[in-house]
DNA sequence: TCAGAGTGCGCC
DNA sequence: AAACGGCGCACGCTGA
């Protein structure tokens, strides 16, 4: 096997450079296998339990028969009490784990995983296991590395930590078969013990970087996460196979329509559609909307086209995707989550994609089961509020204070009219300055930004006005911006509020990535935070966490209790965002639906 | 034939 | 010198 060019290593000094691999994955030392015994009786836990509830940490790991919790099953569980010794639980031959209980749910020993969410969603919830204190080693490395080019498999961190390899060969092998061989076992036992040794290499490099706190908020969260992924969401599968044939029967119409303009083309390939254009003499400079917006007075089929791709967007993209991710035994959507999916800390989400669904009528197809209601709260204004805390603006603190609108605000200085007066437009053109310009965009993207996604047409001397005006206006964002961008060429790293990093090395520093970052970062880590007090608020309850979006949190519980919980979910939120929002107040709005479109 | 880069667009 | 950021997904196209 073969290895890629280069990757980036870290000495311990916590000096990052970069180097090149020239040798083959299989030329590095083997990671020796640990002594492991095979048990394969309840009683045996006990003993096993009292072991180990000595230990200050353990390594965990499960080999299953597949991915789904819903659906396979847990094959063998390996619990290292040390990096040379490992416990492998036969599941085939034990029935519960109910000995283990107590030392799993206790802070001590730490629980030492690769990707916790994966072994919670099995051993929570098929086990009843609750979890203490976890250790995520690819959460650490995520963490020690963000921003960065690394890859977070256990077989990859154990390279570039250890200078080991680890033989992933088996990793999907057989496990459903009755007997295993000592090749398996000695695989199994080697994933969990390496653990420990991997950890001691990690804590170091977290304390040196002072990740500690971020860290256990992310090891923490995977709980939440976990719960997210097993929960799903409800979906009304009537209304959303009513809303895919209205959706088909309406781009078939439209299809049509572009076909008789377009003649016979494939109208999905941008290409084909420019060229088609280019015929009937229209030039954009793409085939996106807000390049073609501009022909529709003069073109009336350019309407038509824009129509279909946004119809068509949505058909693909929720629809489709909804209908196969519907799971064939709970009927729910069970997303994943990249808990740290994003350079700025943010969640990611996939199969299908929750974070992405359009707003509006389209999310009724997210409807609470009968008897249950929908909980949706979701952090007023939190990026601003987290501005104004970072920046210390004085103008943006006063106002978050008296708890006036901040658009409203901004819109009366960039206009100069008295607050009264102000329109519509006036508030709209101010949305896109206060959004634009605190993360550095210019006049001229500022321009571009305000038309396309404001709707406001704004001139370049209009632009460079309130450009001035909204500066001199707040003078902390101003100081603030000067700040970060006199230290953008040294700094090898910026942060959030809680100590999140993301790292540079000879990567371009972006003045807007360093303004955004710590912004939208400490936004996840108040998010990640909030999601933790809610599991600890609810778990085990029959109110279940069931999807998170950024500044949202999506909870179903049962209505008779709805009211009562709405209040504690927003509690709990304020309580989270307030950890780091310390100079104005935190607002949390909730509401209580049967669907995901709200009231 | 198929992986991967590119385009475009939904959300926050 | 100038730059708003962060995702995932569908699609057609490219090149090996």
């Amino acid at each position: 096997m073969s290895y890629k060019k280069h990757s980036i290593k870290m000495n311990e000094d916590g000096q990052l450079s970069f180097v090149e691999i020239s040798q083959t994955l299989s030329d590095l030392p083997l990671l020796k296998t640990p002594e492991w015994v095979l048990v394969e009786d309840e009683k045996s836990l006990y003993k096993i339990a009292e072991e180990i509830s000595s230990c200050k940490v353990i390594g965990v790991d499960i080999e299953t028969t597949g991915l789904d919790p819903h659906l396979d099953k847990v094959r063998l569980l390996q619990i290292a009490s040390s990096n040379n010794f490992v416990y492998i639980i036969d599941m085939y031959k034990v029935n519960d784990l109910v000995a283990l209980k107590d030392v799993f749910i206790s802070n001590k020993p730490v629980k030492i995983m690769h990707n916790a969410i994966f072994e919670q969603k099995f051993l929570k919830y098929q086990y009843q296991l609750d979890f203490g204190t976890i250790y995520d080693t690819m959460l650490a490395n995520k963490l020690i590395y963000n921003g960065l080019q690394k890859r977070n498999s256990l077989q990859e961190v154990i390279k570039d930590e250890l200078g080991l390899f680890l033989d992933k060969s088996l990793q999907a092998s057989m496990w459903k078969s009755k007997n295993l061989d000592n090749m398996q076992l000695d695989y199994a036992a080697k994933d969990a013990a390496v653990l420990i040794t991997l950890r001691e290499k990690q804590i170091k490099k977290i304390q040196k970087y002072k990740l500690t706190e971020v860290a256990k908020i992310e090891f923490e969260c995977t709980k939440a996460t976990a719960e997210m992924e097993y929960n799903g969401m409800a979906v009304d599968i009537a209304s959303l196979e009513t809303e895919k044939v209205k959706f088909e029967q309406l781009l078939k119409e439209l299809q049509k329509d572009l076909i008789k303009y377009f003649g016979k083309i494939n109208i999905n390939s941008h290409q084909q559609v420019a060229k088609a254009l280019a015929s009937k003499g229209i030039y954009p400079e793409s085939t996106s909307e807000k390049s073609l917006k501009k022909y529709i007075d003069k073109h009336s089929e350019i309407k038509v086209f824009i129509d279909y791709k946004s119809l068509n967007k949505i058909y693909s993209s929720t629809l489709e995707s909804l209908n196969k991710n519907i799971h064939p035994k709970t009927k729910r959507v069970h997303s994943s989550y990249n808990q740290f999916g994003a350079a700025s800390g943010r969640m990611s989400c996939y199969d299908p994609n929750l974070q992405n669904v359009p707003r509006g009528e389209i999310r009724r197809i997210f409807k609470a089961p009968e008897g249950r209601k929908l909980i949706i709260a979701d952090y007023s204004q939190i990026e601003l509020r987290i501005i104004a805390e970072i920046s210390k603006d004085e103008t943006l603190i006063k106002a978050f204070n008296q708890n006036k609108d901040i658009h409203n605000i901004t819109a009366s200085v960039v206009t100069k009219k008295d607050m009264n007066d102000l329109t519509k437009d006036d508030r709209q053109k101010a949305k896109a300055v206060n959004f634009g310009l605190v993360y550095g965009m210019g006049t001229r993207g500022l321009v571009r930004y305000a038309s396309n996604s404001f709707n406001v047409d704004m001139s370049m001397p209009e632009a460079e006005d309130i450009y001035h005006e909204f500066f001199k206006n707040y003078k902390g964002i101003k100081a603030w911006h000067e700040k970060v961008k006199n230290n953008s060429d040294d700094i090898p790293f910026i942060e959030t509020l809680s100590g999140r990093k993301r790292f540079y090395q000879d990567e371009k520093r972006f003045y807007s990535e360093l303004f955004n970052t710590p912004v939208q970062g400490t936004g996840a880590d108040i998010l990640k935070l909030a999601l933790i007090y809610l599991f600890n608020r609810f778990n085990n309850s029959s109110t279940k966490l069931v999807n998170s979006v950024h500044d949202e949190i999506i909870i179903e519980c049962n209505e008779t209790s709805a009211k009562e919980v709405r209040e504690i979910v927003v509690k709990e939120m304020i309580r989270a965002g307030k950890k780091y929002i310390k100079s104005i107040p935190i607002v949390v709005d909730a509401t209580l639906s049967d669907t995901w479109a709200g009231k």
